[in-house]
This record gives C-alpha cells, sequence and structure tokens, in this order.
DNA sequence: TATTGTTATACTCTATAACTATA
DNA sequence: TATAGTTATAGAGTATAACAATA
C-alpha cells in the first residue's frame, strides 16, 4: 500500500511564500520600495552592520549583489557610502533624510501587511506558525 | 506605549521560504530539474489541464512565461504539444518518456525533500501548519 | 470580435569572475 | 598576500504588449 500521498509540505510552503511575498511586493511597491530595499534599510537601522560583507550577509545575499542594490539606492539617493578613515577599504552606508522617509513608509506598509496577513489568528497561532517555520529553517539549513 | 515589536510573521515567513526554497532548488537541480520544470510536469500529471491557460494558472504565472518554459522543455524532449482537432486554437501538451522519467526522477527528489523538512514534526504538527499557511493565503488572496 | 497561444522585448534579482584599492 | 568592495557579464524567472491563428 502507497504511503497516504498528501501535499508536500514543501510545496504548501512554496505556494504560499510565493502569493504572500508577490502580494507583499505589491504593498512595497505602492509604498515607492522593493523587497530587497526595505531589507537592506531594515537592517541598516535595527543593526548596526560594520560593513557591507555583515549588511549583505543580513540580508540574504552576495557581495556583489548588495553592491548592484546600493548603486539603485544612492542613485536615488536613499543611501549615502563614505570610506572609513581607519580603515579605508571599509564603506560606511548611511540612510539620508530620504533614506530614512522612505523607511518610515515601508515599515507603515510592512505593518499594515502584516496585520492583513494576522487576520483571523491570534498570537497563539503565530507563535506555533513561528516556530514550526524556524524549525522548517533549521532542517534545511542544519547538517 | 509602543506595540510589542514581535517580528512581522510576514518577514519569518519571506525568510524561511527563502531559504527553503534554495534548498528546494538546489535538490532539484541536482535532479536535473528546476522550481518552474518541477510544477509545470506535477500539473500535467496530477490534473489534466485542457489547456494552456489553465496549466498556467495551476502553476501560478502568466501565459507568457508558461510558453518560454514550454519552449525550453519542448527542446529538451520533455513535451510535445500538438493541437486539439476539435478546437485547433487549443495546444494540447504531452509528456514524453523523457519527460516521464524526469517527473519520476524530481517526484523522487521532492519527496525525499519532503522527509528532510519534516524531520522532528509529526502529522499533527504538519497539519496545524498546512492550516496557518492556508489561512496566511488566505488573508492575502480574498478580498 | 473573442480566444488561444507565441514572439519580441525588457525588467528584477541573483550570481560568478575578474578587477581595484587598501592593508 | 589577504580583505573590502566594484565592475562586467550572465542567467533564471517573470512580465507586458503586439501579433498570428482560429473560432
Amino acid at each position: 500500500m502507497p504511503p497516504p500521498a498528501r501535499t508536500p509540505i514543501g510545496l504548501v510552503l512554496a505556494r504560499t511564500a510565493r502569493t504572500v511575498s508577490r502580494a507583499f511586493d505589491e504593498a512595497l511597491g505602492a509604498a515607492g520600495g522593493s523587497l530587497p530595499v526595505w531589507l537592506i534599510l531594515l537592517s541598516l537601522q535595527t543593526r548596526q552592520p560594520g560593513n557591507q560583507r555583515e549588511l549583505a550577509h543580513a540580508v540574504g545575499i552576495r557581495g556583489a549583489t548588495l553592491t548592484h542594490h546600493l548603486n539603485a539606492m544612492e542613485a536615488g539617493g536613499l543611501v549615502t557610502r563614505r570610506r572609513d578613515p581607519a580603515n579605508r577599504r571599509v564603506h560606511h552606508v548611511q540612510l539620508t533624510p530620504a533614506g530614512e522617509a522612505l523607511f518610515g513608509q515601508l515599515a507603515g506598509a510592512a505593518m499594515t501587511f502584516d496585520q492583513r496577513l494576522r487576520a483571523g489568528l491570534d498570537d497563539g497561532d503565530i507563535d506555533i506558525l513561528e516556530r514550526l517555520l524556524d524549525r522548517l529553517h533549521a532542517n534545511v539549513t542544519d547538517e
């Protein structure tokens, strides 16, 4: 007898994530941003990445990919890059006032989106979901 | 007093999904496929999409994007397209033996991956996770 | 006219490899 | 030599718009 043949949980996760990601992208887009820009701004504000390598790691992308985004963000007047006088190889990335303003707007959009996402779920549900997602993450990361 | 400021669940989902998706992509790549190819093969085998519009919808992509993938898959000898004699606008997509073989290999890779993903989770956990993910999906899709 | 699908084109995100500049 | 970051290039996946074929 073959196993019960239920939908693989990875597929359910992939479908949900795609739908949710698209909706989130849309919400961020309507607020003037995008997912990578939001993650970069968020990392810059919440952590204090000492260099771009750390920043790239926090966002989950490669250094060259980060440079790509930072170039666009600098051209858009959102960030500035200045060399560290103590170690001139290091570039410190800083938000401009326009960058901070966009951060605020995207944070608002993200919070609104999150409320929509939580509809019908109480704190206990969210805790459980978070725990289960962490477990999936660990199952794929470890080993 | 500001709200408890917990990590937005959408962010947790996005991070988990990215990590899991990359690992899944890798597993499918090692088996000779990719996520969109797997989704297309799976839809062809499990549903019986009457036309490409239905197939594209099942996979969650646009018609032109599906054409893009089908062109590559046809060039790779995985599928054939033939016109429906009753309605010559409609193209029926069919798996070749090579397509069926790849389907089998990817199915194996997907099952193996799913077992890895489920480590430490019992059926009850999976049920709960699935229910919660469905809820997120609905929260973003509806309205 | 409406529907099915394709072609042409382009955008976003990502990556690797080779390079520059500092140390 | 090693490290921080950039540039050049490319590839995967997606999309829209214009088109061809068929109904």
